[in-house]
Parts: structure tokens; C-alpha cells; sequence
DNA sequence: TGCTTGACAGAAG
DNA sequence: CCTTCTGCCAAGC
């Protein structure tokens, strides 16, 4: 009998994979948040894991990333050019530095 | 194996 | 709106 304890953990490898291909489905102008991306990809309460992933993601993948930020559009404390990147694409932003996430947040059911 | 760190989130003051 | 604090969960050491 398994221990009852069984992985009620991600398997890195698959999640870290799930995380790339939501944030490659990002549209252009849109962003989405660490949180969110962790309950699509089937792991709520992961959104520090994501963050993880993003942080390593190889630069061959030529992911979006400046369109991954923090809850109410906080931007990334070490990704520096993030703000010119979502700038240049189209993204607003408030007064306090952050991403007008009300107009800009992705909404990925709205097709599939 | 145990403690610290971190591209987080949400509530409280 | 901003700062601080707590909860969270896996990676690094």
C-alpha cells in the first residue's frame, strides 16, 4: 500500500512545460499572472513555483515573458527591460507603475 | 535532512 | 495607494 502522503506535488519537468505553453498562448497587448498561470496549469497555490520557471526560461524559446506579472500588474523585480517590452506592444499602464491589468488581462476562455 | 530564498498573493493597517 | 506581515510551496544549499 502507498503511503497516503503519496506526490501531491508537481512533477517539475511537466509543470514547468505547462507553464511555457500557457505563457506562449499570451496574446500580444495582454498579460497574465503568476496566480493564474498556476491554476491553469493545474496547480493553484503555485504561483511562487511559476515565477520559478520564468525566471529560468532559456532565451532560445523566445517566450513572452514581460507578459507574465504579479497580482494588480506588479512587474518583475529583476526583468528590467519588461516595462519597454509590454510599452512597445501596446500595454497600458497606471500611474503607479503597474500594468493597467482591468483593460490588459488575458481571458484565455474566450476561445480555445 | 533542515534552514534559507524567492520573477507570488492577499489581507491588514 | 502604500507598507508590512503572513501564508504558501518547491528549489538551493
Amino acid at each position: 500500500m502507498l503511503n497516503a502522503k503519496q506526490q501531491i506535488r508537481p512533477d517539475y519537468t511537466t509543470f514547468r512545460d505547462a507553464v511555457y505553453h500557457v505563457v506562449a498562448a499570451i496574446p500580444r497587448g495582454q498579460v497574465a499572472t503568476y496566480g493564474q498561470i498556476s491554476v491553469w496549469v493545474g496547480w493553484p497555490r503555485h504561483a511562487r513555483l511559476v515565477g520559478h520557471v520564468m525566471r529560468r526560461v532559456p532565451a532560445e524559446l523566445h517566450l513572452p515573458c514581460q507578459r507574465v506579472v504579479g497580482s494588480g500588474g506588479v512587474l518583475s523585480p529583476v526583468f528590467l527591460r519588461q516595462r519597454e517590452l509590454l510599452l512597445a506592444e501596446g500595454v497600458t499602464f497606471l500611474t503607479n507603475g503597474r500594468v493597467d491589468i482591468r483593460h490588459c488581462e488575458w481571458h484565455p476562455e474566450i476561445n480555445v
